[in-house]
RNA sequence: GCCGACGUAGCUCAGCUGGUAGAGCGGUUGAUUUGUAAUCAACUGGUCACCCGUUCAAUUCGGGUCGUCGGCUCCA
C-alpha cells in the first residue's frame, strides 16, 4: 500500500506493509527528525504515529516545530507528570490537565499538600519515567468501561467528566501503570520528552467554579530543545525586570501603602507627571473629536443607584453606605448615572445630538482582595469615561468614531501586544431582540470597516448591550481589559432619557459608554511593562539630565537648565559631588532619555555634550541645537528605547 | 473570598537546629575636581508586619490578624 508521507516541505513515497505504522515508516524515511515527528494528519485530523493506516493518502506528519506538535508534546508532559505523581503519592486523584499557551498544568485533589520543594521531587520522577521509555498505548472502549475503570480507581473527577461525554466511547491512553482519559494524539513513547521544567503549584477551584473543591494545580512547561527550555526561563526572568510593580518603586514613580489600605495607589511625583502628560493629550483630542468635558461628585444618594440599577446589579463592587444627615450615600462606582443627570437637567433636541461628554472619573469599586494586582486591578481608580447619547441613525458612525479613537490612542503610545473582542448577548439581559442585533451588528460593522483583527466572545457582553473590549498584554503575557466601547439600551430607559425628534414626539436616545485607555491606573501600569520604564521623550519624567563634569561648570549648567525648562522641557542638574560617570550611570538606570554632559569645553562653546539613552555618547551640540532636538521629540511623540 | 508561598534598615538581601540582628546600596558629613554606566572615608539607620501563646529566653516554634506574590474566580 502506497502512501505519501509529508513532513513540511519534503515527501517521501511509502509503501507499508500489512499492518505497519506511520511510526516505523517514520523511522525508515525521515530517520534523521523522527524524534522531532510526533503525531500524523489524517483526513484533516490527528492522530497517533502507532496508527495504522487502513488506504492509500497522503499523510501528513506533525513535528513540535509546529504549534499543534508543541500542544501534543506538553499534553504528554502533563500526563507523564500525572503518572509521576501517582507513583509518588498514590491517593492522588487527577482532576484535568491541558496543555496551554505557555506549558501544561495538571489538577489533583490528594491529602498532602505540595510546597514548592516538591516539585524537584515530582521533575525526578518523571526523568526516570522519560528514561523507561514507556510507550503510550491509545485504547477505545465503550464508556460504561471507562467508568468502571476510573471507578475502581477511585477517580471521582474523571467519572464525572465522563458522566458528561456524549459519545459511546471513549479512548483512554496508557503508559507503564498508568491510564488516563484523553482524546489524545500523544507521543509515541515517554522518552520523547526530554526538555521540561515544572514552575509553580497553584489553587484551582474544580472546574472553576468558587463553589466547588479547592485543587492544587502545578504548571509546567517542555520545549523540543533545550535552548528553547532556557530560552523560555531567560524569556520570564526579563519579562520580570519589566514588570510594573517592580519599575514603579525602582523609578519611585507610585507606590501603594499597606497602611492605607490595598489597592489603592499613591501616585509619586514622577509618575504624576507622566499621568498629566496623558491626560493633557487625551483632553486635546477629544477636543479635536468634539467631546465636552463634565466634572461629576464622588458620592451620591442611595436612591440613584436604586434608579441606575447599581444597587440590584452591581451591589457587591460597591462600598457600605455613608450615612450623611437622614439619606445614605454611596462612593460611585461608575459615572454614568451622574452624565444623566447633566443631559436630564434640559430638554434635549434631536439637533443636540449626538452628546459626547467626558469625564476623567474617579470610581471605587470592592474588588476581593486576592485579585488586586499592582496598578492592574484597584479599588480606586480614574476611568478616561465617556458617555454618548446618540440617535439610532448615529449609531454606527460613533461606533466607529470611538473605534478610531482608541486606535490613535494605542498608536500614539505605541502598543503592539493587545487583542480585541466582541462580545455578544448573553444569557441575562435586558432590552429587545431587535435593539441588541442592531447594537451588535453597528459594532461588527465598525469593526470590518476599520479593518481591525477581532474574535467573537460569545455571551460575554454587559447585561444591558454588546461591547467591544481592547485586553491589553503585560509583560507575561496577562490580558487586561483597557478600552472598550459599549452600548446601553437599559439606562436610558431607567431614567427615561428622551429627546425631541424632528416629528415633535419623544424619542429614547442610545448610550455609548466607552473608554479609550481604560483607567489612568491600568494603562499607566501596561504603558510601564509597554516601555520597560523607558519611556519616550514627550512622557519621561525628567527628559534632560545636565551632568557638570566638576562643579566649576554648575553655574553653566544650571544656565542650560534654565533654557531648557523655559521652553517647557523637564531639566534637571545632577550637582552632588559625584563623578560624571556616576551621575550618568544614575541617570541611565533612571531612564532618562538624554543626559546633557557640560564641562570646560562645553561651557566656553554654548555647547552641551549629548547621550541617548541606551545608545550613548552622540558627540557634542549647541545648545540651541539641542533643545530644538528635544522639542521635536517632544512634538512628535517619538519612541525609543 | 479560596489554595499555597512569603513579610528582617528607605531599597536589595544574609541571619544553621530559639540566647533581643548583619552586608551592600541609599542618606548625612568630610576629603577628592574628575570627559561618558559606581572615588574614598566616617557616621546614620531596625518594636525583625501586627497581636496572642509556648519557653528562663522568640526574628527563629505554634495560633490568629494584616499585607505582598503566584494561581482560581471576576472586572477598567
Amino acid at each position: 500500500m502506497d502512501i505519501k508521507l509529508v513532513l513540511g516541505d519534503h515527501s517521501s513515497l511509502y509503501s507499508f506493509a500489512r499492518g505497519e505504522s506511520v511510526l516505523s515508516a517514520v523511522e525508515k524515511s525521515f530517520p534523521e527528525q523522527k524524534r522531532s515527528i510526533v503525531a500524523a494528519r489524517v483526513e484533516g485530523s490527528l492522530v497517533d504515529l502507532t496508527t495504522v493506516p487502513s488506504s492509500e493518502g497522503t499523510i501528513e506528519l506533525v513535528t513540535t516545530g509546529s504549534r499543534e506538535g508543541l500542544e501534543i508534546l506538553r499534553h504528554s508532559a502533563s500526563h507523564i507528570m500525572a503518572e509521576a505523581i501517582k507513583e509518588l503519592y498514590p491517593d492522588a486523584k487527577l482532576a484535568i490537565g491541558p496543555a496551554i499557551d505557555s506549558g501544561f498544568y495538571y489538577d489533583i485533589d490528594m491529602a498532602r499538600t505540595l510546597a514548592p520543594d516538591d516539585l524537584g521531587v515530582i521533575e525526578e520522577k518523571m526523568h526516570e519515567i522519560t528514561q523507561r521509555g514507556e510507550h503510550f498505548v491509545r485504547r477505545d472502549v465503550p464508556i460504561a468501561e471507562a467508568v468502571q475503570l476510573f471507578k475502581e480507581q477511585g477517580d471521582q473527577y474523571k467519572v464525572e467528566i465522563l458522566s458528561e461525554i456524549p459519545a459511546t466511547t471513549v479512548s483512554l491512553y496508557t503508559q507503564g501503570a498508568f491510564t488516563d482519559l484523553c482524546r489524545g494524539p500523544h507521543i509515541p513513547s515517554t522518552g520523547y520528552l526530554k526538555h521540561f521544567k515544572l514552575l509553580s503549584i497553584a489553587g484551582a477551584y474544580w472546574r472553576g467554579d468558587e463553589k466547588n473543591k479547592m485543587l492544587q494545580r502545578i504548571y509546567g512547561t517542555a520545549f523540543p530543545s533545550k535552548e528553547e527550555l532556557a530560552g523560555f526561563i531567560t524569556a520570564r526572568e526579563e519579562a520580570a525586570k519589566r514588570d510594573h510593580r517592580k519599575l514603579g518603586q525602582q523609578l519611585d514613580l507610585f507606590s501603594i501603602q499597606e497602611q492605607a489600605g490595598p489597592g489603592l495607589v499613591f501616585w509619586h511625583p514622577k509618575g504624576a507627571i507622566v499621568r498629566k502628560e496623558i491626560e493633557d493629550f487625551w483632553r486635546a483630542e477629544h477636543i479635536k473629536r468634539g467631546y465636552e468635558f463634565v466634572y461629576t461628585p464622588h458620592i451620591a444618594n442611595l436612591e440613584l443607584w436604586k434608579t441606575s440599577g447599581h444597587w440590584g446589579f452591581y451591589q457587591q463592587n460597591m462600598y457600605s453606605p455613608l450615612q450623611v444627615d437622614e439619606e445614605q450615600y454611596m462612593l460611585k462606582p461608575m459615572n454614568c448615572p451622574f452624565h444623566i443627570l447633566i443631559y436630564k437637567s434640559q430638554v434635549r433636541s434631536y439637533r443636540d445630538l449626538p452628546l459626547r461628554w467626558a469625564e476623567l472619573g474617579t470610581v471605587y469599586r470592592y474588588e476581593k482582595s486576592g485579585v488586586l494586582h499592582g496598578l492592574l486591578r484597584v479599588r480606586g481608580f480614574t476611568q478616561d469615561d465617556a458617555h454618548l447619547f446618540v440617535r439610532p441613525d448615529q449609531l454606527n458612525d460613533e461606533v466607529k468614531g470611538v473605534l478610531d479613537f482608541t486606535r490613535h490612542m494605542i498608536e500614539t503610545f505605541g502598543f503592539t501586544k493587545y487583542n480585541i473582542y466582541l462580545s455578544t448577548r448573553p444569557e441575562h439581559s435586558v432590552g429587545s431582540d431587535e435593539n441588541w442585533e442592531m447594537a451588535t451588528e453597528a459594532l461588527r460593522v465598525a469593526l470590518t470597516e476599520m479593518q481591525l483583527p477581532y474574535k467573537i466572545d460569545p455571551g460575554e457582553g454587559v447585561f444591558y448591550g454588546p461591547k467591544i473590549d481592547v485586553k491589553l498584554v503585560d509583560a507575561i503575557g496577562r490580558e487586561w481589559q483597557g478600552p472598550t466601547v459599549q452600548v446601553d439600551f437599559n439606562l436610558p430607559e431607567r431614567f427615561d432619557v428622551t429627546y425631541i425628534g424632528e416629528d415633535g414626539k419623544e424619542h429614547r436616545p442610545i448610550m455609548l459608554h466607552r473608554v479609550v485607555l481604560g483607567s489612568m491606573e491600568r494603562f499607566f501600569g501596561t504603558l510601564i511593562e509597554q516601555y520597560a520604564g523607558a519611556f519616550p521623550v514627550w512622557l519621561a519624567p525628567v527628559q534632560v539630565e545636565v551632568v557638570p563634569i566638576t562643579d566649576v561648570q554648575e553655574e553653566y549648567a544650571a544656565r542650560v537648565a534654565d533654557r531648557l525648562s523655559a521652553r517647557g522641557i523637564r531639566a534637571k542638574v545632577d550637582t552632588r559631588r559625584e563623578k560624571m560617570q556616576a551621575k550618568i550611570r544614575d541617570a541611565e538606570l533612571q531612564k532618562v532619555p538624554y543626559i546633557a554632559v557640560v564641562g570646560a569645553r562645553e561651557a566656553s562653546a554654548d555647547a552641551v555634550a549629548v547621550r541617548k539613552r541606551h545608545e550613548g555618547d552622540q558627540g557634542a551640540m549647541q545648545v540651541d541645537e539641542f533643545l530644538e532636538k528635544v522639542l521635536e521629540d517632544i512634538r512628535t511623540k517619538v519612541i525609543f528605547s
